[in-house]
RNA sequence: GUGGAUGUAGCUCAGUUGGCAGAGCUCCGGAUUGUGAUUCCGGCGGUCGUGGGUUCAAGCCCCAUCAUCCACCCCA
């Protein structure tokens, strides 16, 4: 019978991955939390309708990678591909956005049906973080200050940068679309496949093209920035002038456009070319139409979402995890003899109670010298021995593992006091 | 969805013009009875991704299929 194994492009996270997980998901918390952000939890599942609304019919996350399905009474259900629109579709069905600001963060696996890669898998894990209620730039800047903040806390401030445009208003895009269209199409013949393709689709996504002769062509195309008016222009110069101030160095990219419908104004995305062609590490903007077009009341909103698969493998790549995360225990208790694993049972449970020292106890069975390889092998700092001889002079012998003192016996109560200065030294 | 590369032990990989399936690591046991991370010896461990085909004989050649990786596309 063949095997069974994980779907295409899901992955199991094994135990020695799951400790920067919880490193990086620490960090984030820790930065989410100096800003004073809520988490938000929501299903994996979500009515099809909200998705095809929210992100855009014509996306291509929508017409080819969305895992949808029906439901048992013929409702067609889909697993999440993003989280901002489950966060809109939450806040509105609680009204968490009347007449009041939200900043919201949330965590947790998406699934898109693409070709993995290298940073792009069918299931993958975003952080998400939503703001709603604030229609000025500063919330913007926030935003981005707190980004820039997480990758000074990681280390990675060196391999990210930042890339910023504004998108105005639909008016202002319909205007320049409309332009810029009647451009390319005088050009067609130049531009390569996929960008014919999209001067169909979805025409603002051609000034994203990585080839070289359509970014050529691109040159003396419309400008975007030449149709935006003055409100957009003053939202985007004041963004510029917070981050200045902030110190948060920034690339203008004016061919920035972002794959989603429902952005305008300001996008952003932080990109590293440590990673190969899936660069984008976090991304997102300013979506103010959004709300109200899922039924809302009109609300302006930005956020954005970080890929965690990608933050590991750059922090992997940049050996930025601390090898701390990866130690367990902190004591290996070993004992030979029923009566000596008794006490050591004992032993352990105490250690436990009055140090919040992590100890584990050796099961299993197996030889003394095993044992000890297996106490090695744990990485604990010291190994804790019972058996005849300790159980009779009511002592254990506390062995260091790591550093070349000698192992002395102690009583329990030594014990106790000797592990807790150790450990208040560190 | 398109293109290229790769699938051999739990892991990393050898495997000659087609001729008995290997190494290192891990794991288990041993090198005078209770001492690990270095050494030495022994052992466990494989439907060679899967299904067909060619052949006296296939890990190796052919076809299909699945998976992984990389790139395109797309995006976090």
């Amino acid at each position: 019978m063949a095997k069974i194994k994980a779907i295409r492009g899901m992955n199991d996270i094994l135990p020695e991955q799951t400790p920067v997980w919880q490193y990086l998901e620490k960090q984030v918390e820790t930065v989410l939390g100096a800003y004073g952000y809520s988490e938000l939890r929501m299903p994996i599942v979500e009515q099809t309708d909200l998705f095809k609304r929210s992100i855009g019919e014509v996306t291509d996350i929508v017409e080819k990678e969305m895992y949808t399905f029906e439901d048992r009474n013929g409702d067609s259900l889909t697993l999440r591909p993003e989280g901002t629109a489950s966060c809109v579709r939450a806040c509105e069905e609680h009204g968490l956005t009347f007449n009041q600001v939200q900043r919201l963060w949330y965590m947790g696996p998406m699934f898109r049906h693409e070709r993995p890669q290298k940073g792009r898998y069918r299931q993958f894990h975003q952080i998400g973080v939503e703001t709603f209620g604030m229609q000025g730039p500063d919330i913007d800047a926030e935003l981005i200050i707190m980004t820039a903040r997480l990758w000074r806390q990681l280390g990675m401030e060196e391999a990210v940068t930042l890339h910023l445009n504004t998108l105005g208003t639909a008016e202002e895009r319909a205007r320049f679309k409309a332009d810029l269209v009647e451009y390319l199409k005088q050009h067609e013949e130049a531009l390569d496949a996929d960008s014919q393709r999209r001067l169909k689709t979805n025409p603002l996504r051609v000034l994203d093209s990585k080839d070289p002769g359509t970014q050529a062509l691109l040159d003396n195309a419309p400008h975007f920035h030449d149709y935006i008016d003055a409100e957009s222009r003053e939202h985007f110069d004041r963004l510029c002038t917070l981050l200045d101030r902030a110190g948060v160095a920034y690339e203008v990219n004016a061919r920035l456009v972002r794959g989603l419908d429902y952005y305008g104004k300001t996008v952003f995305e932080w990109i590293t070319d440590k990673l190969g062609s899936q660069g984008t590490v976090c991304a997102g903007g300013r979506y103010d139409g959004l709300v109200e077009q899922l039924g809302g009341r009109a609300t302006p909103a930005v956020g954005f979402a970080m890929g965690m698969e990608r933050l590991i493998l750059l922090l992997e790549t940049l050996e930025l995890v601390p090898e701390s995360v990866h130690q367990k225990v902190d004591i290996y208790a070993m004992a030979m003899g029923d009566d000596a694993q008794v006490e050591m049972f004992r032993i352990a449970e105490e250690l436990r109670d009055q140090t919040g020292l992590r100890v584990q106890l050796h099961c299993g069975g197996g030889s003394f010298k095993s044992q000890m390889k297996k106490a090695d092998r744990s990485g604990a700092r010291f190994g804790l021995l019972m058996g005849d001889d300790e159980l009779a002079n009511g002592v254990v012998t506390l062995k260091p593992l790591r550093e070349t003192a000698e192992q002395k016996q102690i009583t329990l109560k030594e014990l106790t006091a000797e592990l807790v200065s150790i450990y208040s030294e560190d």
